[in-house]
DNA sequence: AAACGGATTGGCT
DNA sequence: GCCAATCCGTTTC
């Protein structure tokens, strides 16, 4: 199990883009009480850094928040989104350089029911982890999830070998960030093309 | 199919 | 006090 963990080197990667499209694929894990869930990882977003004005560290601010983007690469940042939500990062970089990757969405894999039973859904739908929100609920991160390592056995990503085409990965501006003005159409949204688990069209 | 509003709370002005 | 990296049920076209 532990073997399969993405290496510390995977998160210290200086291209932020690069990382987000590299997590494409990959296998975001939870085990909270002996029970594993997870799921393919088809959507992210690049938030990148003190220049991105969609990013909580634009301008290089520190905050209790923010101060947890400012760690060394592979840890997960998780807040509070909307009073209700807790939204995934990935920490990448080096100390001192926030840049994150938010999840967005992901292929449910294992555990589907306790998925399923966190969710409080029946119908066996595309709205189980199609959004950083209901992804969380699903593998259960809250709160506490903040500040974690990614070489844990609590959460981590692991590689099992999915690949996808290089022409089947679209980059478009990202969701829900009309407030950070001209940064807002960069296109750091990356998504697996006619992908059923993506967040939106 | 699209638009709207309510839920709910922490962060910052 | 206002707004936020959201979601969902309801209303309206």
């Amino acid at each position: 199990m532990r073997n399969k963990h993405l290496k510390e080197s995977f998160y210290l990667n200086k291209n932020i883009i690069d990382v987000s499209e590299n997590l494409l694929g990959k296998v975001l894990v939870t085990n909270i009480n002996n029970t594993i869930t997870s799921g393919i990882i088809i959507e992210t977003e690049a938030y990148a850094g003190i220049d991105d004005k969609a990013s909580h560290a634009y301008n290089n601010k520190r905050t209790q928040r923010t101060e947890t983007m400012y760690q060394k690469g592979g840890i997960a940042y998780v807040y509070l989104c909307y009073g209700m939500y807790y939204l995934f990062n990935v920490i990448t970089n080096i100390e001192d350089v926030p840049h994150a990757v938010l999840i967005r969405a992901i292929e449910p894999l294992d555990g589907i029911n306790e998925m399923q039973r966190r969710r409080k859904i029946k119908s066996k739908k595309y709205n189980l982890t199609n959004g950083p929100g209901k992804l969380s609920i699903a593998l259960g991160i809250d709160k506490s999830f903040n500040g974690e390592s990614l070489l844990s056995n609590i959460v981590w990503i692991q590689d099992n070998g999915i690949k996808f085409n290089k022409k089947d990965i679209l980059s478009r501006p990202r969701i829900g960030v009309d407030y950070a003005k001209e940064d807002a159409t960069l296109p750091y949204r990356f998504y697996i093309k006619d992908n059923k688990w993506i967040s939106k069209l």
